[in-house]
Parts: structure tokens; C-alpha cells; sequence
DNA sequence: TCTATACATCGCCACATAACGAAATATATG
DNA sequence: CATATATTTCGTTATGTGGCGATGTATAGA
């Protein structure tokens, strides 16, 4: 859901998500491995980007369709989207480091 | 899945996936409540049916057909299918004590 | 009313999953 | 080349889920 508002780094989803960096890490490699994410390496950061391939797998495009509509309206995922929100506007490098929402 | 070829009563599902009766129906009312599956009592007997009501939510429609579409060419499910096809003509409380496939 | 059958509920145990910290790897920078 | 930062991998621990048997409830039939 996070990754509806565009790409995010590892670091930038730790900070959103308060979990330890092993734990995200370990999260996006399951979606990636299951084609709901893709993922380019810039630097140092390696982004996250929900799976829009046109050849993605229909389960895949259904799965991520039946997860944002069954959760766009809980609070805790609106919370999260305006933290966000507010910070959409910095440069990547400069969120990393800066911390999400700090 | 199993559902799809018609209802069926808890202990025909029990033969089918040789599982505990307890498991079984302790699966069948999370599905219940989860709103994937509705269920009539008939004297001892209460069979379930897939949710096909109109007014089912989006959310548990969309949830049924991307499991059928996942599992639909899974071996195991195609087993199961055979096995419900051959015993598809008879009488529901005749299957009930004679047991599915025996 | 008593018995048998079908189903549901409860408590317990085994196993799977998710979390963390520590250590390893990769890359930018001094 | 050494250091700092971002990410990944590994091992361990805590929690969640799925399974069963025992028990309780409802209904049909003797």
C-alpha cells in the first residue's frame, strides 16, 4: 500500500513501518520473489515499485487490485499514507537520511 | 473449491480432505464468517455453498475467484474434483453414510 | 424418553511464520 | 585503501495458525 504513492527505499519503509531493516528486507524479497514488487539498485539503495509490468501474472495484478481495495480505508494504512504524503515532495537521498517524518 | 460442483455438508468435506471433523468445521465457519461461504441446516445436516449471494461484498467475490484462478490447475485440486464428480449423483444423505469414494 | 448421528466449541500441542540482532555484502566517499 | 551507509543473510526467539480429541448441542428415529 505504501508503494501506491511511488517507490520507496528499504531505509524509507523501515521508518514508515518502525520494523528493523532485516525484517523489511526480508518482506520485500518475498514480494519480490511472488511478482508483486520489482526493484532497481541505485547506489547504495535499492527502490521498491509496486509490479505494473504489462507482463506481470494475472493472480499477481488481482492480489495486489484485492489488497488495496480491501485495505484503502483502514485507519492505520490512511495514517500511513499521509506520513507519505508529506514527505513526497524530497529527494530520496535526502529522505534516507533526513528519517521519514522527522 | 470444493464447493464449486454444489454444496456439501461438513462430513462429506471431512472424506474429502480426510481431515478431523472438528478442523473441518472449525475452517468452514472462519469461511462463514469471512462471508466466501454460506451454509443451510437440513434436519442433522448443515451444507455449505459457496457465497453467490448478489449481495455478497466486492471484496469476498473477488477473494473466491482469485483462489479458483490460482489453484484451479493444482494436481491435488483436480484429484479432489474427480473424486466429488463420481459421486456427484447421489442422493446427499445417501453419500453421508456411505462415505465419498467408498 | 433414550440413543445415534451430525455438527460446533474448547483446550491443547505441533509446526509455521514474523520479529529481532549480529554478521556479511555492496557501494559511495574521504 | 579505509570508513560509513544501505541492504541482505543467518540464527534465534516469540507469536500465530492448523491440527486433533474431548465435550457440548441439536435433531431424527426407536
Amino acid at each position: 500500500m505504501a508503494l501506491r504513492t511511488g517507490e520507496l527505499c528499504v531505509c524509507q519503509i523501515v521508518e514508515l513501518l518502525q520494523l528493523a531493516h532485516s525484517t523489511v528486507s526480508k518482506h520485500m524479497s518475498i514480494l519480490k520473489q511472488a511478482g508483486l514488487v520489482e526493484s532497481r539498485k541505485k547506489g547504495r539503495w535499492v527502490y521498491y515499485r509496486l509490479n505494473n509490468d504489462p507482463g506481470r501474472s494475472f493472480l499477481a495484478e488481482q492480489a495486489l487490485n484485492w489488497v488495496c481495495e480491501a485495505t484503502s480505508n483502514d485507519p492505520v494504512i490512511l495514517d500511513d499514507l499521509k506520513i507519505l504524503n508529506e514527505n513526497v515532495r524530497l529527494d530520496p537521498d535526502a529522505l534516507c537520511k533526513s528519517k521519514i517524518g522527522k
